[in-house]
DNA sequence: AATTATTTGTGCGTATGTATC
DNA sequence: AGATACATACGCACAAATAAT
């Protein structure tokens, strides 16, 4: 024991791993055989055995059967739990089962499996889930933001997924003081953008906008209705927008639409923030004996199983939800397979589209 | 290797990890000394200590220096990681978002996290599931058999959740062999026998079942159709009624149907085995020119949101889709704080409601 | 206090099996 | 088919820690 007294695997243990960890064999690098170290280091193989077997376990090295020992391609870090959480703001409704089924279906074929979470779109709850997800070791995170249009008042967690390097990416909605962060989203300006464009295609004047207020997908569904109005010659009247939040959901944009209806307010177009919103306003509607679309048209957005299926079969947005989810995933694989140095892109936009069905009627005289 | 092909090192470690969960070695007793085991397995004790290294790995053993090898004091009472594996058959459609939603709220509420997969209702998909459970360390297991009413061929992975002492509960279905495990259904036989009878006293009587024939719902559904329809006066005709598999179910139900109409079958109701079926046959009906339910009624299974809000309003079995995914959860909790002495109940069913909308019509003559 | 037996830890040499190229 | 490399397995020797005599 001429080195310092340790013992010989460890003196071999600690030299290849100062090799691996200082770069100088690099992630993919075969190591030499074992015969090969024991003769370079004088010790047995089977001593040089011990030493690998310890590297192997510490995730620094892989060995073969037949081929060789080789650098680990995620060497240094921990061996992973294989599993990854997924939170999002509900669970069994609209577009979250579809969602999921991407993400669990790329992920699977990838090895590993999703531990779910649901936030009930309270930020709260979104706190609570971060801390059980930092408790337990996942390898990444899935997540969509609750109410990502109010101040994020829990930065701090995600400044500690950060720090134990956890990577994750957002769906759907983001936070805006995070926009640097990874995240797939759906263009909800070009999508608001397109539903209205349509509508004055259309030869309909009188477009009223629903629009959800806490969340970014609203705000941005809004910005599109603006653009569309404008470039469309109409000026923007703060009037014809009733904005909800989500605990406002099943009652405001309802009452608030009945009694501008009943306050004789003339509607010739309604856009909704999404498909849900749309089915209430139709039943609203024609409570008041208004029928639609004959009187009103009425646009929805997400293309749910509700709009296809429907009393009145909507005009919507496609959103393409298992996509999105494959989407997700697959970005969430790239940040965990990334090596730091190369940074792939952070934010990934899907282009939406237009499924025209029975909900809006073409209102021009001359045709 | 006489021992199945397995490595001796392997032999000894499982005999050992054996002993120490299923408690004939307690927490601190000391084992015998790498001497001792090499003389009693004939191997040597370079082997047994390759076994010893491994369990000592995991964290089942201890060994100090001098003194001997002690199993770990904190073998058996592994904290707990908190996760639940929950296994559907498939994850976004029909009725398991809100089974899963019913799951996760007892879950979450008693401080558990699920881990979600789904196996297409593949059997070889099921045994992957199970071993990437296995795997993992999770404190229990909800599934959802895979075509429940074709013969275990993987029997040997619960036998193993058994040994590692996770407890499961089955839901939905379940395997006929292993009746005496936990599980909790609806009575489908009730439900079968509900919907038949409510079209007999309705008057029909030329009444077709279309049922799956791959699981023990399906099974269990024409078991009541049967008994309803013996009830009431009518010889059972095996021409009347349908069965089809998994792998069939979108088109070999609509085709032979459609075959029997053409043909001149005389049919004035039929018993779908659940919603989705009846949505298939209504529009196959429709367009044969037969309207739905003057001419012939359907009945639906599920009373899911496809009964609700499709064409026609099917007339169907309420599931308490989300109550069930609840009392599956608490039935879990229950075992995994249970004592091993007492033991509670193992099955619990559910009894089904029938919803009626439209989709049957009275057609009786006098009243 | 020293000795001895026991037990784990380190290390060597060899042989055979099996996967890869 | 043969060379190479990892995997399993046996036997031996000695070191270091521990416990009992």
């Amino acid at each position: 024991m001429s080195d310092s007294g340790k013992t010989k695997y460890f003196v071999l243990m600690e030299e290849l791993k100062k090799d691996i960890i200082s770069g100088e064999k690099k992630p993919g690098d075969r190591l030499p055989s074992e015969n090969q170290l024991s003769q370079a280091f004088h010790i047995s193989r089977h001593t040089v055995r011990k030493a690998l077997s310890i590297l192997e376990q510490e995730g620094y090295i892989e060995a073969e059967h037949g081929r060789g020992t080789f650098v680990s391609r995620k060497a240094g870090r921990k061996k992973g739990s294989g599993n990854i959480a997924v939170i999002t703001t509900y669970l069994s409704d609209y577009i979250f089962p579809r969602l999921i089924q991407g993400i669990d279906r790329v992920l699977t074929e990838n090895g590993y499996s999703i531990i779910l979470k649901n936030t009930g779109n309270s930020r709260l709850k979104e706190s609570r889930c971060l801390e059980e997800i930092l408790e337990k070791d996942v390898d990444g995170l899935i997540i969509e933001p609750s109410k990502s249009e109010i101040l994020c008042g829990h930065r701090g967690l995600y400044d500690k997924l950060d720090f134990y390097k956890i990577p994750y990416v957002f769906i759907q909605g983001y936070y805006t003081q995070m926009k640097s962060k990874p995240h797939i989203r759906l263009d909800d300006c070009m999508g608001g953008y397109l539903v209205t464009k349509y509508l004055i295609d259309l030869g309909h004047e009188h477009i009223l906008g629903i629009f959800k207020a806490d969340d970014s997908q609203g705000r941005d569904r809004h910005k599109g209705f603006v653009k569309a109005l404008q470039e469309g010659g109409f000026s923007y009247d703060p009037d014809m927008v009733i904005w909800y939040h989500t605990e406002d959901r099943s009652v405001k944009p309802s009452q608030v639409l009945k009694i501008m209806l009943e306050e004789g307010a003339f509607v010739d177009g309604i856009v909704c923030y999404n498909d849900q919103i749309a089915f209430e306003v139709i039943k609203t509607i024609e409570k008041e004996g208004i029928s639609v679309p004959e009187e009103i048209s009425v646009t929805g957005y997400d293309n749910s199983f509700i709009a296809e299926n429907g009393m009145v079969k909507l005009t919507t947005i496609a959103h393409p939800q298992e996509r999105l989810g494959a989407m997700a995933a697959e970005l969430l694989l790239e940040k965990i397979n990334e090596i730091p140095d190369e940074e792939s892109q952070v934010e990934r936009v899907l282009k939406p589209k237009l499924v025209i069905r029975e909900s809006c009627k073409d209102r021009r005289k001359n045709r």
